[in-house]
DNA sequence: TTGAATTCTGATTAATTTACTTGGGATTCG
DNA sequence: CGAATCCCAAGTAAATTAATCAGAATTCAA
């Protein structure tokens, strides 16, 4: 039940771009360095989270990425389900497709994996890439609210 | 994010088990037989639940498995993890094992993925054999039920 | 107007994981 | 004894993952 690098780099790349909201256009480069990863590979992620939306390019010199909406429209179920699919933990509980289930049985178990699903969902669903900037913010300025107490 | 069918066959033969708990052993012939899942490849999970503690095993000819516990002691979240590992979307999120991060931000996402984590144990912990055996005889009542309103 | 910086596209590949299969050995009941 | 069962270790084919590679297209800036 691993999410792929897919997913956990596509949250950090698109944290990446939260952070820097409003400063103009950022390159894949840059956050290929920041976050470790390679150029390559984000540029097939960042293929798939501009065609559903997320992000938008500007090419050629001086070009990169900016999020399409502000931190707080984008959630982390957003990026994830873009990259990796459904988040369903079984094929019958994806909910866009129809798959049979033979199994008498299969009924019983299928509820439970309905709630497994239901549960992923809300919780990334609830999360924004705002929510992780103010996050952020409170790790980074600990020491200086320290001050104020 | 799907379970693989380890999980996902165990918890089937799991609650196969549980359905005729009490009522001696159960050869994984006829497990196989009825949730249509090749005897060899359950071999291979049953010795895992085995080793976990689950099952117990009765060698020889009117052989086969039982619980090791009645259903309601038997979550769905214990077989899971036997047989997929710890549920963690992400290693940096796995308790027992210490997986460092060098990135600043990475403590900003590793929190995604612990709330992720936590939801899932939550919702399988919560759900033992028992409630499904309870599921399963309150669809197949529903008629002999209705008989009595 | 040229060249550097970038996104964009499609193909290829190596490593890993999954989902079994194969081939036997050990044990127990009838 | 022999059939039924659990037990164990290895092997394997297919799928998926996680990239890499090669180059075209676009745009800015000097």
């Amino acid at each position: 039940m691993r999410l792929s690098t897919k997913g956990r780099y596509g949250v950090k790349a698109m944290f990446d771009l939260a952070l820097s909201y409003g400063e103009g256009p950022i390159t894949l480069n840059s956050i290929a360095e920041r976050q470790n990863i390679s150029v390559h590979y984000l540029e097939q992620l960042f293929a798939s989270l501009r065609k559903a939306g997320l992000v938008k390019s500007i090419r050629g010199a001086q070009g990169g990425y900016i999020l399409s909406e502000s931190p707080q429209n984008i959630t982390v179920g957003d990026i994830i389900r873009t990259l990796e699919g459904p988040l369903a933990p079984a094929e019958c509980v994806i909910d866009d497709e129809n798959h049979e289930c033979d199994n008498a049985d299969c009924c019983v178990t299928r509820g439970i994996w309905g709630k497994i699903r239901d549960s992923i969902n809300e919780v990334v669903d609830s999360i924004t890439l705002q929510n992780m900037i103010d996050d952020y913010n409170k790790m980074h300025n600990k020491d200086t609210y320290m001050y104020y107490i």
